[in-house]
DNA sequence: TTGAAAGCGCTAACAA
DNA sequence: TTGTTAGCGCTTTCAA
């Protein structure tokens, strides 16, 4: 009988009682018990399964062979014990589910993997505790280092200052603590928000909304500014009651833009640090009647899959998200090889793009094409 | 001077160099270290931090003090190596950027946290080597056990059958090896494939199309069972020409759909076992200007969070997926408790639930809402 | 090229 | 309640 969980949307349907999992060995076969089979020590097992140091080929393949037989898998917390490293980097994002995370980790994947590197994922779902705890508990597992997205709560850093006391070296990519003098991976948000309010207007649009994030996380501040920037370019006043701080939701997006709507100079359009209010603005707008792009233009941020797949397709601004991962993956690893060598700190900054699509193009312009699922 | 991937994409902006990182502590603080300074044993310090055994409350006020004040971090490999464990479940998804997916994690860590045990998150791309390398990885960190969704190239199994050998217990969730002698938590695949295909049915719909996945995979051939029974109730015949059986992407949905609206008897409805692919063909159909519901009447599968944001907002069926990573974690911990007891296998079966939204629903009945992000 | 020996940092049985 | 002792499985220096 196994427990289970009371809910109404579950039902067990089918519980079966069979003997499984019965552990076959219940010891597991270590180098001691290869080097004694072979009559020889456990150094030169260890040796042979490595390839490092001197052995001779007849006693490798010998012990190569046996292992295979035995099924021997080595004991990673032995070795690293022993030796002190793991070769494991820590990857800390707030949630693994949102596409741009996602593909920074794919694009880590691919970089630590050929550096022989394996990751450990772990999510804070923004919430700074857990990414105290994940830092802590990565500490105790050794990692060589740590790449982290940091969470919306984290205003302060004394967990990531923990790192660097155990000489922990850590990158920061996309969301970082802001300060130069941190590794960090970003992209140039302040462009990215420049570029999708300059394409507004000169959309021909007047009167731009705009929603950010959190102004404590440096990338919503400098997409912000971006914004800021692009209207006082065109000479154009802002207006405090078009600006949403705190809102990179769907509904918060919902609720903002409705606000705005009636507003007695309401906007024509949208510039959003997040796709996620984005849309919640789009669905609203087009549940009112109120015609996109027609009569009111919307550009998101981050190029998430949904934006190429709502009606009409949503504009955005693209943060090459795996080129993100692969040199945050690359100034890691860089850094570990470079340890008592001369220590740089990298800043490295990455261009965005805006992918037009229709929510922005009035006059319906053929411009680069959305991308697919 | 970092290292820098060379891309097109990529535009370096600024390379700071400045000293950083530089080990404070180059050796970290030992039990041994604890135990000396206290005048005590490394046992009475190890007692102390885990408030296991038996040890005086002064002493362990002691210690818990000079632990801290020395910022002392316990090392996981030795204490794993000395225990014999870990403490750590084994999580492999094919991805980790699917709503289903990252929701039944979701789940798995709250079950898993509550119980005192850590994940390790993998992801296998939906291929093979990268799964037995995954499996092999985690064998060699000793993890308690394994929750996996296998990917859609795993149609042999002996890396699985290697966590056996090894005593590993191991759960299925979702995508899982068809022998009920193992341990799963599925849903009730068929049954989602009979609602669906219903629903179609009773608003009337009369020529249904079907995209599946790769029948090796028995969520897939249930899904497909389950739309040829309801067809079959209905005294419908079915028409091998309208069923799609590697057809789980975007891509694949549009061009399967296209070939189908061509046929000389063209289908008014499609249930695919995939949202992707049944949004490919929603969006070739609207663009070939055939009105969704009116005309054609759509149900997807998995309820990803997309399905409620694209236009007409997409009827699925919802698999509950935090309740499935639940009871997967649930199912497994209780195998790990009764280690050495009785061995049961546990067969969860979790019943699925259409959510009705606009691209089934041509008469405009009110069902159950949408779900939002 | 191989072996001997020490020990990474911790836990736990046993003794005091 | 605390200390003694052994050793988890591996790597690595040094010696042969």
């Amino acid at each position: 009988m196994v427990s289970m969980v009371h809910n109404h949307l579950l039902f067990i349907k089918t519980i079966d009682n069979m003997p499984k999992n019965i552990p076959i060995n219940s010891k597991r076969v270590t180098i001691k018990d290869l080097a004694k089979e072979l009559n020889t020590t456990t150094s030169t097992v260890s040796r042979a399964l490595h390839g490092h140091g001197t052995i001779s080929e007849g006693m490798k393949s010998k012990v190569m062979e046996l292992a295979k037989k035995r099924n021997f898998s080595i004991n990673r917390y032995a070795a690293n014990l022993r030796s002190g490293s793991s070769k494991t980097i820590g990857v800390i994002v707030p949630r693994i589910n949102r596409d741009f995370f996602s593909n920074c980790i794919a694009g880590i994947e691919e970089v630590t993997k050929g550096a022989g590197y394996s990751i450990h994922i772990a999510q804070s779902h923004d919430i700074l505790s857990n990414e105290k705890e994940i830092i802590k508990s990565m500490i105790e597992s050794n990692v060589c280092a740590i790449l982290i997205s940091i969470g919306l709560q984290t205003t302060e850093k004394s967990h990531l200052d923990q790192l660097s006391y155990y000489g922990i070296p850590f990158v920061f990519f996309d969301r970082a603590i802001s300060e130069s003098s941190y590794n960090r991976v970003l992209i140039d948000d302040f462009k990215g928000g420049y570029l999708a309010t300059k394409h507004l207007l000169d959309m021909g649009y007047k009167n731009i909304a705009h929603f950010s994030g959190d102004q404590n996380l440096e990338i919503y501040q400098n997409r912000t500014k971006g914004y800021l920037a692009a209207l006082e370019h065109h000479g154009i006043p802002f207006n405090d009651e078009l600006i949403s701080k705190q809102c990179l939701t769907s509904d918060c997006g919902e609720m903002s833009i409705e606000r705005m709507m009636n507003l007695p100079n309401p906007p024509d359009a949208l510039f959003s640090s997040s796709d996620y209010s984005a849309l919640g603005a789009l669905l609203f707008l087009k549940n009112e009647g109120v015609k996109v792009p027609e009569e009111f233009g919307i550009v998101g941020f981050s190029n998430e899959s949904f934006t190429s797949l709502v009606s009409p397709p949503m504009t955005t601004v693209d943060q090459h998200s795996i080129e993100i991962g692969k040199n945050a993956a690359f100034a890691c690893i860089n850094i570990l090889k470079n340890t008592n060598k001369v220590n740089t700190t990298s800043n490295i900054v990455i261009e965005p793009s805006l992918i037009i699509r229709e929510t922005s193009n009035r006059f319906k312009t053929k411009h680069n094409r959305p991308n697919d699922i």
